[in-house]
DNA sequence: TAATTAGGTAGCGATTCGCAACTAGATTGC
DNA sequence: GCAATCTAGTTGCGAATCGCTACCTAATTA
């Protein structure tokens, strides 16, 4: 049933694994390689293995989400540099929950490169679910609420005058 | 170019609108269910709108996968139960991150249901990148290191040692 | 025992996939 | 300044997957 996901990528970063459970995978491994300093079509082509057409097709697509911003190189005209946008730089937290999830139940082993920590180059912590105040939550702790039975923003509201 | 996500599910929660940027999305959707307390074949096809031989291939996959738990129901065994695995529940906290992404940069409202505090009922915390000890790290606090680059173990076992 | 319900399969056309070959524009080598 | 090369795609093709509808089997209810 499996199409046929590439191995070698597998042994260095756990987030094809993780899609390869999760499903579509090209779009969240082209943002690994903005993420990890990918900025030409070719760059993402022989990096990921990814098809030629499917890289074109999934990278203006992710340009026409404004995920990625394309725009041609002032040096050399030939190449086009694709960046992360802020929105597309807000995924992190996602990508990172993913990779972990993929390193924790899927290789088993840190994926490679490792996010680190600029100041001290320690590996970043968990991706966990907090509270408000930054308690981390875990299954116990948690509830889906319909939006009327959220906490309502009284005291919240109060809170954020005060702090102001 | 898109292939017609439904746009009624889009306006509860912000997932959809996530996964038709992010690429394939019943996986995801399906997970979403989980989370939310669904746990059988035509609760999952009423409430997503899937294909019913899509979603056997997918709750088959995800069952492959160890990420959902498949048995038959004690009190009416016609029914089959799926239940989140430990696996699956690890993947809350990208659940979430892709969420709140969602929520932010595509929808622009909070999605229904809202997870919450058990203990207060407010809503969960922006889920963020951080540091080993907890520090909220940004992209300019954050680097990508090869394994041998990473700060090693010397400090980090002097300091667990100490713990203990 | 007949009708209904739960969890699937089977068949179909349309779309998308991956692969390989080709193209167009810019650049470099000679 | 002309040929070779390099970058970023597009095109054509067969295989796989998609969504839709209809059908099927086992268990339950009327």
């Amino acid at each position: 049933m499996g199409n046929g996901l590439r191995e070698d990528l597998s042994a260095l970063c756990s987030l094809p694994a993780a899609l390869e459970a999760m499903g579509e995978r090209w779009s969240f491994l082209i943002l690994r390689g903005s993420f990890n300093g990918l900025h030409h079509f070719e760059e993402f082509q022989s990096e990921l293995g990814i098809a030629r057409n499917i890289l074109a097709n999934r990278l203006a697509r992710l340009v026409g989400h404004g995920i990625l911003e394309r725009r041609p190189c002032p040096d050399d005209r030939r190449k086009i540099e694709y960046r992360l946008t802020d929105k597309g730089y807000a995924l992190l937290p996602t990508m990172v929950a993913l990779r972990q999830w993929g390193e924790r139940w899927e290789t088993g082993v840190p994926a490679s490169p490792v996010l680190v920590d600029a100041r001290d180059r320690r590996p970043v912590a968990a991706v966990t679910v907090r509270s408000h105040d930054g308690r981390v939550l875990s299954k116990q702790d948690l509830l889906w609420a319909l939006p009327e039975q959220v906490a309502q923003d009284a005291e919240v509201e109060a809170e954020v005058k005060a702090a102001e």
